[in-house]
DNA sequence: TACGCGTGGCAGTATGGAGT
DNA sequence: ACTCCATACTGCCACGCGTA
């Protein structure tokens, strides 16, 4: 298993901790501890568990009811978040949640953006803005670089160039690149009552100024960063 | 057919002891 | 002090089986 994988715990310096590691009292213990020492609240009063070898299938069953849980309140949650019935929806398998929630996630990106350009229509531009920037400092970068070969400058440079493009030339959202697929042309998408920009393929935060906290990671504030976000041109190299 | 359960195997990590 | 190694523990996954 990766130490690294996010949300996991087996990296904890308690998790290879033999049994006899004497715990600090008080100490609140993490999620790792609780299921180490099979105490969860719900689990006051059973009887404490055997030896690690004969405790698998128990921790096993412990991950199984974890995992169920979680899903039965993200069904819960998705529902509740598209306003459907949950009585309606009792024979939803795991995988329907797991769509629904992909889904409802990826148009509740759309709607923040939609939202964020309704509210300021300046922050395409400021991103275009800052988009050229950085398409400049990388040219800059790649004249004084040496080794790279002309045709991949100039292919770099030219899907850059590109993207640019792709954003059109003006502040309109009516200029966005095209609707994702299953958008029908023609037809604005509706989603949460609110018609949809057509999906940006963008691989990083579009509208970082003024986007709801929380829908991008989390940033320090960077004091190379001048008037980043306070209405200047994006710049990523300054992040 | 989806799901839950028990089980074995594998991989990653932490720890302690022995050897240098 | 440092490295190496055996061991313990944990989490994930796949498999087979039973059930609703």
């Amino acid at each position: 298993m990766p130490a690294d994988t996010p949300g996991k715990s087996s990296a904890s310096p308690l998790a290879g901790a033999p049994a006899s590691t004497s715990q600090i009292p008080d100490k609140p213990r993490s999620a790792a501890e609780h299921r180490k020492v099979g105490s969860w609240p719900e689990e006051r009063g059973t009887q404490p568990l055997p030896g690690p070898q004969s405790s698998k299938p128990v921790m096993e069953k412990r991950r199984r009811a974890r995992i169920n849980e979680s899903l039965a309140q993200l069904k819960t949650l998705i529902l509740d978040a598209l306003r459907k019935e949950s009585s309606r929806h009792s024979k939803l398998e795991k995988a329907d949640i797991l769509e629904m929630t992909v889904r409802h996630l990826q148009n509740l990106r759309r709607v923040h953006v939609t939202a964020a350009l309704s509210a300021d229509p300046a922050v395409l531009g400021k991103y275009r803005a800052g988009f050229n920037e950085c398409l400049a400092e990388v040219s800059r970068f790649l004249a004084g670089c040496e080794g790279v070969p002309a045709d991949v400058r100039s292919r770099l440079l030219g899907h850059l160039a590109a993207c640019l493009r792709q954003l059109g030339p003006s502040r309109r959202p009516a200029s966005l690149p095209p609707a994702a697929p299953a958008v029908e042309a023609g037809a604005p998408e509706v989603y949460a009552g609110r018609a949809l920009l057509p999906a940006l393929d963008c691989p990083f935060p579009l509208l970082r100024p003024g986007l709801p906290p929380g829908l991008t990671r989390a940033l320090p504030a960077d004091p190379r960063a001048g008037p980043q976000g306070q209405g200047g041109p994006w710049r990523p190299w300054l992040r």
